[in-house]
DNA sequence: AAGGGATGCAACCGCGTCACG
DNA sequence: TCGTGACGCGGTTGCATCCCT
């Protein structure tokens, strides 16, 4: 039944443990001349292995660029984020966890997260607390198909920004490069003249809190190196939040990350890990302004993009660049957020 | 010291997807 | 449009090592 294996065993191909032979020969041809087609590597590499095998072992353990040994507390709480947004989707993860496998995600998350987790008394699966997935609020049909939109919604978002990312550190690239100097990123005034009159260009790319918290509108953004600006913020009626880079939740007080906390049951759950490690590692005598960067740095970090956060001139000038590289998704985000709640597609 | 269960991780399996003819 | 091959992904297996009794 179904597809047969790419190497039978009559072919007296070989299986099991690589020998440090073995990784040489392939180490060796792949430097000297590429993967190509796995289906004929093997064989003219002079390995006694069928391609997908060879495959594996290099995209698991041979390649130069990946990092070994134990996870850091940054990595698991990374992990445990994405995988509460993202599910057993150990490739997408594994593309926020830089130098990491897939397979080593997985392995580490079987074998460590899973259960530490479950100690703890949370539903490895939901990212929720054993007790509150059974209470009859969640258990209600109705929630749980939006916490599921919700997820759906977050985790698309997610996979954006951190597209974006790629896709905008190689427009700068590609500018830096080969543009004239006139070619400059359009500053934030000149972005907001070329936006459609109802909406200037959001700060930020969380769909998601527009929808729970109302239409949003988009204020100019604040000049100069304000705490907002650099986390990108939306205002929503009665509401303030800081988002995309930062993503902290608040209300319409300044002082955020603690309203924000208290405000917004959905949110509880899904940033559990990642805000008490920020409380944690702020210590007592903490401020709310650094309690913010500190989230803002990780989140940056949980997709993809800590460039960044690390040279304030690249994130005054990240927004501009990526509204132009990414015109189309901005405007599905304005679209959908404009939507409204219940005309939200659900995938 | 021995043996049996638990753990960690590399490797394998089989299905889905995509490109190409 | 369909068939086929290659590759990628997530789930599972198997084995070496560790730990406990």
């Amino acid at each position: 039944m179904g597809r047969s294996p790419c190497c039978e065993a009559d072919q007296g191909l070989k299986r099991g443990p690589w020998t440090a032979e073995e990784d040489q020969k392939l180490l060796a041809y792949i430097q000297q001349h590429g993967h190509g087609s796995w289906r004929f590597l093997p064989q003219k590499a002079g390995l006694q292995r069928c391609g997908k095998s060879c495959r594996l072992r290099w995209t698991n353990y041979l390649r130069p660029d990946i990092k070994r040994g134990k996870f850091s507390l940054q990595e698991e709480r990374t992990i445990i984020q994405l995988h509460a947004l993202l599910g057993n989707r150990w490739s997408a993860i594994a593309t926020h966890l830089p130098k990491r496998t897939d397979n080593e995600i997985k392995n580490y998350w079987n074998t460590h997260l899973k259960k530490r987790l479950a100690m703890m008394g949370i539903d490895p699966m939901t990212h929720k607390p054993k007790r509150t997935t059974l209470s009859s609020a969640a258990a209600d049909p109705k929630n749980v198909s939006n916490l599921s939109h919700m997820a759906q919604w977050e985790s698309t978002r997610l996979e954006a920004e951190a597209r974006f990312t790629r896709e905008s550190k190689l427009s700068r690239q590609v500018r830096a490069n080969d543009q004239p100097a006139e070619d400059q990123p359009l500053s934030s005034d000149q972005i907001l003249r070329k936006m459609p009159t109802t909406f200037a260009p959001p700060r930020c790319t969380d769909i998601l809190r527009a929808w729970q918290l109302g239409r949003p509108h988009f204020p100019r953004p604040a000049q100069g190196n304000d705490h907002s600006r650099n986390t990108g913020s939306i205002s929503t009626g009665g509401h303030f939040f800081s988002l995309g880079l930062g993503n902290i939740g608040s209300d319409d007080k300044s002082d955020g990350s603690a309203a924000f906390l208290e405000n917004n049951e959905a949110d509880k759950g899904e940033s559990l890990f990642e805000f008490s490690a920020v409380f944690e590692d702020c210590g007592n005598g903490h401020d709310d302004t650094q309690l913010d960067e500190v989230y803002a740095t990780r989140r940056l970090e949980a997709v993809g993009g800590a460039e960044w956060i690390e040279d304030e001139n690249l994130i005054e000038s990240s927004f501009d660049h990526l509204y132009e590289v990414n015109k189309s998704y901005w405007s599905d985000v304005l679209y959908l957020v404009n939507c409204g709640p219940s005309n939200l597609p659900v995938f």
